[in-house]
DNA sequence: CCTACCGATCGGTAGG
DNA sequence: CCTACCGATCGGTAGG
């Protein structure tokens, strides 16, 4: 790993959990036996390495949203599969979407604006999908709006929480929110190929 | 008020905007158009008015679940009151419960391990009830501990983006949402008392 | 990749 | 409630 990929990681690592400005160039460089100044010979400012990873976590997103619906078979399917690549991706990138989360006041324009409007086209994308499903007769929900504030936070919330080494994979709690996701908008005949869960 | 009130109001506002790392004490001051020595007539340091809120946010979102369990009757109607007064709470205090969600890293020893433990307090009492459910048959739900992280969660974003302006009120949303979270936990036969919500 | 160093800003104190 | 001021730390640069 070169690095500049190096300090990458690392600056992921200790932004999340001690916030950006709670991290000083010291912090990072020590963490890699180095020093701080040394840090400037592989990027340009504190501030582009923030910007990074929150432009970065966004455009991963929104790939993975477009994946999990080019393979999806009609609305329903497209549903449940990306409230799964949502859920996958906050669990397996706690930190980055923490950062995402957190940081947008850290963040300076305009990378702001530019994050904030990919946060915008993201939900609009899930809300065009509710709505399709609504118009197709194949869901049944109050507002599509709430349903999907309701979706998404539920699987940003995991970043939180969940660990590696609990009782539950990834892939299980994903598969598991999948399920909530369509009670949410109110699918019926869901199709249950999902294994039961362990209680806990 | 008071201008310890005003000082304290003013953080919360702040601290939410900024941060409180992106918050100096100058701000602070500038805000309410005094000189920030002129604070520390009003309290100890910056990092008391951080512990004040994040404590009281938890103090308050519990003793509002205990009373909500008093209210009700019987385990549904507990959840669903629960429900409603925490995604209420959020959408009512959002500076507040951001800065409680943000900020843990900014809190020092001891406070943050008491905030922790008070986080693990309140999620331990919703996993309680919904257990009481379960044994009680009125709940059927795979998770219990993942059921009640969808619920909170989802609560918890609503201190994101709702805007008192907007379509639908605090109240619409905290019914709509005690809906998805009895949805969540598989409750049957809900009584249904809950006007339609305006589309969007 | 290092040492030496810069101006700016920070939380907080002294003293009135 | 103010002015004057403190030591510490910050992101970043110069120069090698």
């Amino acid at each position: 790993m070169s690095r500049s990929e190096q300090i990458r990681e690392m600056a992921i690592v200790l932004f999340a959990r001690q916030g950006y400005r709670g991290t000083s160039m010291k912090d990072i460089a020590s963490a890699l036996n180095i020093r701080a100044p040394s840090l400037y010979n592989h990027l340009e400012s504190k501030q582009d390495l923030l910007r990074d990873v929150t432009l970065g976590v966004m455009r991963s997103l929104m790939r993975d949203f477009d994946q999990a619906v080019e393979e999806a078979d009609g609305t329903v399917d497209a549903l449940r599969r990306v409230s799964i690549a949502h859920t996958l991706h906050h669990a397996r990138h706690p930190d980055e979407v923490k950062i995402g989360n957190r940081e947008i006041p850290s963040l300076e324009m305009p990378a702001r604006a530019e994050l904030l409007d990919m946060r915008r086209q993201y939900s609009e994308a899930w809300k065009q999908l509710v709505h399709e499903g609504v118009e197709e007769g194949v869901f049944e929900v109050a507002s599509p709006k709430l349903a999907v504030f309701a979706i998404l936070e539920m699987g940003i919330g995991v970043a939180n929480w969940y660990r590696p080494d609990g009782p539950l994979s990834d892939v299980e709690i994903a598969d598991y929110f999948a399920e909530i996701a369509l009670r949410t908008v109110g699918a019926v005949d869901i199709p249950s190929d999902v294994p039961p869960l362990a209680q806990q």
